[in-house]
DNA sequence: CTAAACTCCGTACTACGGTACGGAATCAAG
DNA sequence: CTTGATTCCGTACCGTAGTACGGAGTTTAG
């Protein structure tokens, strides 16, 4: 496996701060390698894609910790329940889209009134939000 | 307005600690009664409706500062100053969507990847996550 | 009337996801 | 060989969104 990196390169490489790749170490979301007996650490190359698998899960709703389990999966080659955490996230994005919707839906209507020129009567979007 | 109920009525009935409530009125989302020269603070019960609405904006993904703002329309006089920033926050729910479609679509590439069951190559969303 | 429960208020602490700081060691370029 | 950049490491700090604590005062049920 190429070691050839040092922590900026891999910082730069993979677009984040220097602080978050040993953040991630602390975390344990990726390894930290031995410290040679003189001199820098040297990381692999494949690091790289690790922080950009974590950036990339990260940016599709995932927290640090499902991330772990995330990883945890690929190491155990668990696809069912991969596919299970995608698919439950996907959920709790649906919610969300129709909530969105909805309150969308409350200020376009307001909007619409405004431009009647109808008296604004305030807007119905707690209303919209109310329900459970 | 019915102002009936306590400090401690009105966070059961919301489904939050009454600390959230005092958290609320600090952070001017939810305005605190004056305090009666003997005696404890009393509220209006349209204030349980406030603090869930709160609450659903929360889950779907706003932050307290836009809620602030969000909540602004509920009480706002003036029609085109509404309008303005009934717009503004629409373009805001806008992008929202925007990025939970992209996110949803993404996960259900993954999810549908794994169903489409490739012959033991790992599982495909990790391979997913791993590319660019 | 007393004891438990509730309220008030300020301050401190929590979790998350980082970011910043500072001194010592080490490395790389001129 | 010196100078400047980089690394190492611990610790402190940031913003967001709360939660906990503790010692008052107040209210209400028995």
């Amino acid at each position: 496996m190429a070691s050839e990196l040092t922590i900026g390169r891999v910082a730069k490489l993979a677009g984040v701060n220097v602080e978050t790749v040993r953040y991630y170490q602390r975390r344990r979301l990726i390894a930290e390698p031995d410290k040679p007996h003189m001199g820098y650490r040297r990381y692999p190359t494949d690091l790289v894609k690790r922080i950009r698998f974590i950036k990339r899960a990260q940016a599709l709703g995932f927290t640090l910790q499902e991330i772990i389990e995330l990883l945890r999966l690929e190491e155990a080659r668990a696809c069912a329940e991969t596919r299970a955490l995608a698919a439950h996230k996907m959920e709790l994005i649906d919610r969300k889209l129709m909530g969105l919707t909805a309150m969308r839906k409350a200020l376009a209507g307001l909007v619409q009134q405004c431009d009647r020129k109808q008296p604004a009567k305030g807007c119905p979007i707690i209303q919209v939000l109310e329900q459970d």
